[in-house]
DNA sequence: TATTGTTATACTCTATAACTATA
DNA sequence: TATAGTTATAGAGTATAACAATA
C-alpha cells in the first residue's frame, strides 16, 4: 500500500505543508516592511541584488541573475532601475566589452545598511516575542531549510 | 551599555537575519513550482486565495483581502483574473447588495487540490533529503514562525 | 455618513522572444 | 557560432486615489 493513499502522510509532506502555509505570511510582513522604509524604499529582489553585489563588487549581469534565480532580461530591467536611482553603477568591462561591472555606489551601501537594520529590527520584535529557546528552535529550523535550498 | 552597540548581536536578531536570508530564496522555489505546474498555472497569491476560498466559501471581497493582507483594489483585481478563468464565481449577495459572494468553481477546487499536491510533492522530496529528526525541527521551527505571523 | 467594491493609474517583478554586439 | 546583455511585449501583484452604489 503507498503511504500517500493512507491516512498518515509523510513527514516530508506535512513540513512541506507548513512551507506553503507559513512562508507567504512572513514575506508579505517582510515585503512591507522592506517597502515602508522611508522615501527610499526597497523591494525584497532589490534588497537581495544589493545585498549580493556588497559580497561580490564588480559582478556581471549574469553573475547577479544566477543569484537572484531570474533571466538575465529581468536582472537587466532590475539593475536599470537601480542605475537609474543611483544606487548601482554599471560600466563596461576593460577587457570584455560584452560584460558590465555592477557595483554598489556609496549611496547604495549606505541604502541597504539602513533597510538591512530597519527590516531586522522590525522583524526581531515580533520574534523577541518568544522565549530564548523557541527562538533557536526557529533558527535552527530556518538554518537546515536554507541549507537545503540555497545551492550556492 | 547597548547590546545592539557591542559584537555579540541579539538572538532575536540573528533570528531576523535568517528569516531575511531564507525565506527569500524558499519563496522563489514556492513560486517557481506554483508556476510550472502545467498549463493551468497558479501564483502564490493566487493559490491562497483559492485555498481560503475553499475553507470560507462565499466570502466577501473585503474578507479575502483581509486574509490575503492586501487592499481591496488589489483583492479586486485578483478576484477579477479568477472570474476570467472560470475559477471562482462572484455574485451579488441577496440581503446585503453592497456584498459580493465568492465562491470556488468545480474546476477552481481541481486544479486548487492538483496544484497543492503537485507542489507539496516538489517540496516534500526536497526536504526528504534531511534524516527524521532535522526534519521534524524545520517543522517545528516553522510552525512557531507561522503562529507568530499568522494573527488570524 | 460610512462601507463595499470598482476603476484609473503607476510601478515592480517576471518571463519569452527577438535582437545587437562581442568573443 | 556561442555568449552577454538589451529591448519589446505581456501579464501579475501591488498601492493610492477617486469614484459609485449601498447601508
Amino acid at each position: 500500500m503507498n503511504p500517500e493513499q493512507l491516512s498518515e502522510p509523510l513527514a516530508s509532506e506535512q513540513c512541506a505543508n507548513k512551507v506553503m502555509e507559513v512562508l507567504p505570511v512572513v514575506m508579505k510582513f517582510l515585503r512591507a516592511e522592506m517597502r515602508s522604509h522611508k522615501s527610499s524604499s526597497l523591494s525584497v529582489p532589490q534588497f537581495r541584488a544589493l545585498a549580493f553585489l556588497h559580497l561580490s563588487p564588480g559582478s556581471s549581469l549574469s553573475d547577479l541573475a544566477e543569484h537572484l534565480g531570474v533571466t538575465k532580461a529581468t536582472a537587466s530591467a532590475m539593475a536599470e532601475r537601480l542605475v537609474q536611482r543611483d544606487l548601482i553603477t554599471r560600466l563596461e568591462h576593460p577587457q570584455q566589452r560584452r560584460q558590465v561591472v555592477l557595483t554598489l555606489t556609496a549611496e547604495g551601501l549606505t541604502l541597504l545598511q539602513e533597510s538591512r537594520q530597519f527590516t531586522r529590527n522590525k522583524i526581531a520584535d515580533i520574534l523577541s516575542q518568544l522565549p530564548p529557546q523557541e527562538l533557536q528552535a526557529v533558527e535552527t529550523g530556518l538554518a537546515k531549510l536554507g541549507n537545503l535550498f540555497m545551492i550556492s
